[in-house]
DNA sequence: ATCCTGTTCAACCAATAGGTTGAATACAGG
DNA sequence: CCTGTATTCAACCTATTGGTTGAACAGGAT
């Protein structure tokens, strides 16, 4: 069960049910039995979704009576959008310099037909 | 297979051999051989990778003599930013909201047990 | 002590993911 | 036409995932 840290909270978030419980968690913190009341799964299932969310860090849990609060962490969103940003803007900006070098070019020397529109006949 | 396609893009992206790729496509477009190479496993190993990444809208083939040279299309990123910042924002503003209440409390109302330091005796 | 509520643990099951090997297809070059 | 290169398809294997049921544990209430 070693799996980097970003692989664990992307794939914490390739579920549909666990993103929606994220999303209600921005909302406010919610016990178990909260959280698993609109889902068609039992109240272990959703546990055991909540601990794939808790090993991801992206939750954490009190402790108050028998009741054990979840509450969202979003700290670790930023380890998802630092490594996106990251190559997003790498791609965009080889992009804009192909894209250069495309308009740069005598109008029909058409590298290889890569996403170009209009070359006007 | 009609998983929806955010669930596709993050679960695309919990493979650090998959997040590899990316990064690498970043940088340059490859072919299958071009992109296998660094990775110690088959090639076809490498190709039902990239139909990951290309069910996920994550790239795209292109086709020239015999080679299907890979392209990173990296606007399927914004679904997932959106999605994130969205409830990264929810949750932030949550946070503030409380922060302030708690701030204009009396010192030791201390409605419940909830992260807050150095209330003073 | 007993009971009720909230939550988890354990064993099990079917489906999927990631990997393998081996055969098939696609096409450029002699 | 035959060969070599680039890539995929198909069948198979194993581990993981998301779900289930049933039993266990924790702690307030009676």
């Amino acid at each position: 069960m070693p799996a980097d840290p970003l692989s664990r909270v992307f794939s914490a978030l390739a579920d549909p049910t666990r993103r929606d419980m994220v999303a209600r968690l921005a909302v406010a913190d919610a016990t178990v039995n909260e959280l698993a009341a609109p889902y068609d799964v039992t109240l272990q299932a959703v546990s055991k979704h909540l601990k794939v969310l808790e090993e991801a860090g992206l939750v954490t849990r009190g402790r108050e009576a028998q009741r054990r609060p979840v509450h969202l962490e979003a700290e670790v969103f930023d380890l998802m959008t630092k490594w996106i940003d990251r190559y997003r803007r790498e791609a965009e900006e080889r992009y804009r310099r192909l894209d250069g070098v495309l308009r740069a070019m005598p109008d029909d020397t058409e590298a290889s037909p890569t996403r170009r529109e209009g070359a006007r006949p």
